[in-house]
DNA sequence: GCCAACGTTGGC
DNA sequence: GCCAACGTTGGC
């Protein structure tokens, strides 16, 4: 199983919409190492959703549903959507602030490139920040 | 609102 | 194929 960080704004897609609606498409995604990522997910891994801009912090945990196809919203289909669902929302939110505060997280890909809009996350670094958010 | 970082585009 | 110019993202 592997873990992921998936980025949204919420004023264009928040957690609260993403727990509503119980699955959907990610879909937009128009970065080539952000694509890779995409490909690589399979059925049932998980990811962090992370909201961008507006709060900066990890909100919630969702889960790969339907692994990668051909992005309806993209006219060249060079690119590909994931179905994600919502599995469960942190109890604490972790900052970003927080991440960058501890060394343990240094190297995390959120830190280091924080303009990758879907990222992996080592399974120490998962551990640890379900653990900051309030989960087993 | 600014700007640094990064990706993409297009002239040469 | 190089690289300057431009656009976008996202933290601050």
């Amino acid at each position: 199983m592997a873990y992921w960080l998936i980025k949204s704004e919420p004023d264009t897609w928040s957690w609260d919409q993403h727990v509503k609606k119980g699955a959907d498409s990610w879909t937009g995604v128009r970065n080539h190492q952000a694509k890779a990522h995409l490909q690589a997910m399979k059925k049932g891994d998980k990811a962090f959703f992370y909201h961008s801009n507006e709060g900066k912090e990890i909100v919630g945990v969702s889960e790969v549903v339907k692994e990668a196809y051909v992005d309806p919203t993209d006219k060249t289909n060079a690119f590909y959507a994931v179905d994600f669902k919502a599995i469960e929302p942190l109890k604490t939110p972790v900052k970003l602030t927080t991440l960058k505060s501890e060394k343990a997280f240094a190297d995390m890909v959120l830190v280091k490139n924080s303009r990758l809009s879907v990222q992996p996350v080592t399974a120490d670094e998962w551990k640890a920040i379900r653990k900051m958010g309030g989960l087993k």
